[in-house]
DNA sequence: GTGCCACTTCAAGTCGACTTGAGGTCAAGG
DNA sequence: CCTTGACCTCAAGTCGACTTGAAGTGGCAC
């Protein structure tokens, strides 16, 4: 069995220490023993550790993450909540397309001032009345 | 000049008191006198909300939004930062389809296990290179 | 055997955009 | 005149996913 110091977990997952330790914490993953103080991890935990990314990426938190492992540790994916996530993301594709579109007809709209040029007022109306919502701040 | 209460800002502009006295508190609006204690605003706080409103839909951030009231309170929205942000959204509008198709694929995928199936396999390495980054949980 | 230093724990801080709660004020209606 | 209650202020709390800092520990190189 293949074992990993928590440091070597950190190298080879992207992710810093500190993030394996809160996800240890919150019950994501599992350490598999010590050494000494220091966390040892079984090589599996990079595959488990690449299931929690792309959950995040897709747009699960993490306790939602958490209920798509079995207690044996085996990822219990429902194929239907697969497809419910892509129909949100989806939806969130619309909503954000609309608005580059947006941007970018007012950005060559010949209007003097972007209060007058038609577009820049259709998105504006679109905003005020929630019809796009606000999306969350981290994206860089 | 009309003006409106705060609580009739608050119902046209569907946005809580709180927050427009949140925004105040930023210098993202103004309020033109107080009747009593309370504020009273110029009908055009309207078109202002709005604005903040496509804004923060755009992807802003209250700070940035600030910066595009020039002192005299009329937009100054450069086009070139609109389309950089068109730029930006697309950019996350790729990545989120990607994430969806790989969701959907992996849905509709005949191996007994998503970990058997290579979809979802290119999707979890995607994901563990940070080839598709987190995004911010409030979505709705 | 001993010093180094990467690890450890635990509590608290961060970020953004607000919300909430306690305690106070005042215009309007009865 | 007095109650009502919607507004006010200011400080603190919330949410999610971490990060940071202080204080402690122990395996390994020398």
């Amino acid at each position: 069995m293949d074992v990993l110091d928590i440091a070597e977990v950190a190298r080879q997952s992207g992710l810093p220490a500190s993030t394996l330790r809160y996800y240890e914490e919150k019950g994501l993953i599992d350490s598999i023993g010590r050494r000494g103080l220091r966390r040892v991890f079984d090589a599996q935990i990079l595959e488990r550790l690449a299931l929690i990314s792309l959950g995040r990426a897709a747009g699960f938190t993490l306790d939602e993450i958490a209920t798509m492992f079995a207690a044996d540790g085996r990822p219990r994916i429902d194929r239907q909540m697969l497809a419910a996530k892509a129909d949100e993301l989806d939806k969130t594709i619309r909503g954000l397309t609309a608005m580059s579109d947006g941007l970018r007809h007012a950005a060559a709209c010949a209007a003097p001032s972007h209060m007058e040029c038609p577009s820049f007022q259709r998105l504006l109306r679109a905003a005020a009345s929630h019809a796009i919502g606000p999306r969350g701040t981290r994206s860089g």
